[in-house]
DNA sequence: GCCAACGTTGGC
DNA sequence: GCCAACGTTGGC
């Protein structure tokens, strides 16, 4: 089993629309960065578990915890002219862009804010606290989620 | 295949 | 709103 970290700006679908959901379970569409999408169709698999991260907020951080429920498959979004994620490049027979499915786990108690992530040194080597890092997914290890989610629960 | 221009991400 | 960092696009 493997550990990720997913971010999300809360304006458009944070931790709490996440748990509103029918069955807690969500798609997770949009991503059209292909890093993030080899990841999606090639990594994640069903029984991973995800730190929900809230970007692009104030303060930005960690929410809690999700599972992937379901691998990849063509994110459908980007066949949609409608859809803001729509890539007239992603064919339907062959798609480009990929997703998962993501059930909502748990909502920490205490909200780690990024600030707190950076004053940790056991997580110093995390993706998302390096310099230039702008992946929508990253992986994380199994000492920084045991970190983390000690912090999130409240020691 | 190079690389300048442009677009996006996301913290601050 | 600013801007650093990075990805993508497209002319050549």
């Amino acid at each position: 089993m493997q550990y990720w970290l997913m971010k999300s700006e809360p304006d458009e679908f944070g931790i709490d629309d996440l748990e509103r959901c029918p069955d807690a379970t969500a798609h997770w569409d949009g991503c059209r960065n292909y890093q993030v999408r080899n990841m999606m169709r090639d990594e994640m698999k069903v029984g991973d578990r995800a730190l929900f991260y809230h970007s692009n907020t104030k303060p930005p951080g960690v929410a809690g915890i999700m599972e992937i429920v379901r691998e990849g498959y063509p994110d459908h979004t980007a066949f949609d002219p409608e859809d803001p994620h729509y890539d007239p490049k992603s064919d339907p027979d062959k798609p480009r862009w990929f997703m998962v499915d993501v059930r909502f786990v748990e909502k920490f108690p205490h909200y780690i804010p990024l600030s707190e992530l950076k004053k940790q040194d056991a997580l110093a080597d995390m993706k998302i606290l390096q310099r230039g890092n702008r992946l929508s997914i990253t992986p994380v290890s199994k000492k920084e989620w045991n970190r983390i989610v000690k912090m999130g629960r409240g020691k």
